[in-house]
RNA sequence: GGUGGCAUAGCUCAGCUGGAUAGAGCACCUGCCUUCUAAGCAGGCGGUCCUAGGUUCGAAUCCUAGUGCCAUCACCA
């Protein structure tokens, strides 16, 4: 039990005690910092059960919490707020519990059942951008927050990997490639891609500019430009199976994947399960079908299946064209059913996807309610808001889009100049480095992105660099390392860093420090019960700005009494792992110097 | 037009189930490096919490209406 629980039960017992009355809840709120006092019990909603002057009856309380709780050394009332202050033994003890405890805040694994996250899930026609980088930070962190909250959790992503896009960039590739591959031009794979697909766009263009010019009406340009009829017929061919055609799919979906491999690597992402939407198209019909005869889907006159939402505030929705094709859901239907049957101990999924879906994923989650899958209760639409520039919308096809290679690369040179400039590294090897200025560069972009609540949109300007200074990435690293370097020199003064000593008081930074890693197991399930990372990050940030306030107002090594010295070189140790902790779920990596 | 999301300091963002004088960072201004890393610390400046009603002892937070921005509503993905 916390205090704040077994405070509460004793103001109960004090409102028993003293006014006769029973009081079903208590209100509490951290302390602020201009009061005195550590928590804050709030007399308003007491009124409704205890009758009288809140400044009075918060005095009454706060004497009977003072005589009958150990913990509890004092109290002020200021208007209807009872400010409670607890004792340094209480925290000490607290901080003697979690000293030794490696996975402090984490929960272990505590069922068998799983949950899947899906993230990233790109299009291989073209290379990655900043806005497949969002989706990508934040499934693999709530990922990895989940798996912190106890849960069991499996990493997947749909490669889409067929239909029409990827076919305009093989009909670019054959008319104007030459033969290119990526060994040929030293191009990464899905780059030499993207720039057939760009390659098609502007040739297609041209087209429909040539059909208007000649008198063709330029709506029916578009439809009937022969290149767009060409690439519709390479997908034809591609449904067929003909040979040449999936044979150059195939290679060009490899020289893809490799590239994307890379991106990913340096990113940090990972997954545990592939689906590729070359396998999973054509799941989903019998599920239709089964629907059909249950009721769940009706079919209209042209043989096309719908589902009828209307009576959930939603429209109708197509799930099967009359030609017996999937559509986008009926393929969506298919492979839910497919993970689970793969996985029987996925019981929930997360969808990591951007906000442009809402809908569909609102009418996926109740077509499989409605088709009666009982994990279909726990599906989440990871939804999140776009990423866009001062320009508007990134496209790819207009060259708008920041790569995300030239991303992270432009962060690590940014880092790299910050680094050599403030000169702290001589030492360093040119590998040692390399090394850290991606470290940093990456801390630098995945906190600048994942801070921000996943359902608001992120404006990103290129011009202005992301900042390495205040509420950043670097700024946490950088605290991280510097208690690194406290530790290193500790270890050479002293021999018994681990003896546990007996403090009786406790400097009001070590105090605040102390309440701040006490919020830390709660933060990880209320990041894990939002999804959110946003929160993850804020405590972060909120804790080392505590703990650098103490650091420069407080002396650790320097300090004269060696149990204290002690005890500052623990906390700032057990600082410096939280931090380590709490960045691994946001998937940042820390470093021992900079 | 229907539906959903968002709106807080010049800029970027916090603000948990309603609670004290709405908080950070950047930018701008003052101090602090012969003692543990100044990517830091201490402080200053800066707000009609989009607007108007309502609920409440109490509203940035909840409800209603409106305004603005974004998304979505295809036998597209």
């Amino acid at each position: 039990m916390n205090i704040q629980e077994a405070l509460a039960q004793k103001v109960k017992e004090a409102v028993t005690s003293i006014f006769k009355v029973e009081l079903p809840t208590v209100e509490f709120q951290p302390t602020r910092k201009d009061f005195a006092g550590d928590i804050t019990a709030v007399i308003f909603p007491m009124l409704r059960y205890v009758k009288g002057n809140p400044v009075q009856i918060g005095g009454q309380i706060g004497q009977f919490l003072k005589d009958e709780v150990e913990e509890v050394t004092d109290f002020n009332v200021v208007k209807g707020f009872l400010n409670i202050t607890i004792s340094n033994e209480y925290y000490l003890d607290f901080f003697e519990g979690i000293r030794n405890q490696q996975d402090f805040g984490f929960v272990s694994q505590s069922s068998e059942e799983a949950i899947m996250v899906e993230y990233s899930s790109p299009n291989t026609n073209k290379p990655l951008h900043l806005g497949h980088v969002r989706n990508n930070l934040l499934g693999y962190s709530v990922a990895e927050i989940l798996k912190a909250s106890g849960k069991k959790v499996y990493k997947t992503q749909i490669i889409n990997d067929r239909g029409i896009h990827i076919c305009k960039s093989m009909l670019a590739w054959q008319r104007f490639g030459n033969g290119e591959t990526p060994e040929s031009t030293g191009l990464k794979g899905d780059k030499l891609v993207g720039n057939y697909y760009v390659a098609f766009d502007k040739a297609y263009k041209a087209e429909i500019a040539a059909m208007v010019s000649n008198g063709v009406d330029e709506k029916v340009a578009e439809k009937e430009a022969p290149i767009l009829l060409e690439a519709q017929e390479m997908l034809r061919k591609w449904e067929a199976g003909d040979e040449e055609v999936v044979g150059l799919w195939k290679t060009m979906n490899q020289w893809v994947y490799d590239g994307f491999e890379i991106t990913y690597k340096n990113m940090g992402v990972d997954f545990d399960q592939l689906y590729y939407e070359s396998n999973t198209y054509l799941l989903g019909k019998d599920f239709v079908e089964d629907g059909l005869q249950r009721g769940v889907f009706y079919k209209k006159e042209d043989g096309s299946v719908w589902i009828d939402l209307t009576e959930e505030g939603l429209d109708e929705k197509i799930v099967l064209r009359s030609d017996g094709t999937a559509v986008y859901m009926t393929q969506d239907i298919g492979t839910a059913i497919q993970r689970v049957k793969d996985n029987p101990d996925v019981k929930g999924m997360v969808y990591t996807v951007g906000n442009e879906q809402d809908y569909h994923f609102k009418v996926l989650f109740l077509i499989l309610q409605k088709l009666g899958f009982s994990w279909a209760e726990k599906l989440y639409h990871l939804s999140y808001g776009m990423v866009d520039l001062p320009s508007g919308k990134m496209k790819s096809r207009e060259g708008t889009v920041v790569d995300a290679d030239e991303l992270m690369e432009d962060m690590t040179q940014t880092a790299a100049a910050i680094s050599e400039e403030l000169g702290k590294l001589e030492d360093y090897s040119e590998e040692e480095k390399q090394e850290l200025y991606k470290v940093i560069g990456l801390g630098a972009l995945k906190y600048y992105i994942l801070k921000v609540d996943p359902k608001k949109r992120i404006l990103f300007n290129p011009e202005e660099s992301v900042d390495f200074q205040g509420n950043t990435g670097p700024f946490i690293q950088y605290t991280y390392a510097r208690i690194q370097s406290i530790l290193r020199k500790a270890e050479e003064l002293e021999q018994d860093l681990d003896s546990s000593q007996k403090l009786t008081d406790l400097h009001e930074k070590e105090k605040e420090l102390l309440k701040q890693l006490q919020l830390f197991p709660e933060t990880i399930q209320l990041a894990a019960d939002n999804y959110s990372p946003a929160l993850i990050a804020n405590y972060t940030y909120d804790l080392v700005k505590e703990f650098n306030s103490f650091y420069q107002n407080v002396s650790i090594l320097g300090e004269q009494d060696q149990n204290k010295k002690i005890f500052r070189v623990q906390l700032a140790k057990k600082v410096s792992e939280v931090i380590k902790s709490a960045f691994g779920l946001l998937g940042i990596q820390v470093p021992d110097r900079m």
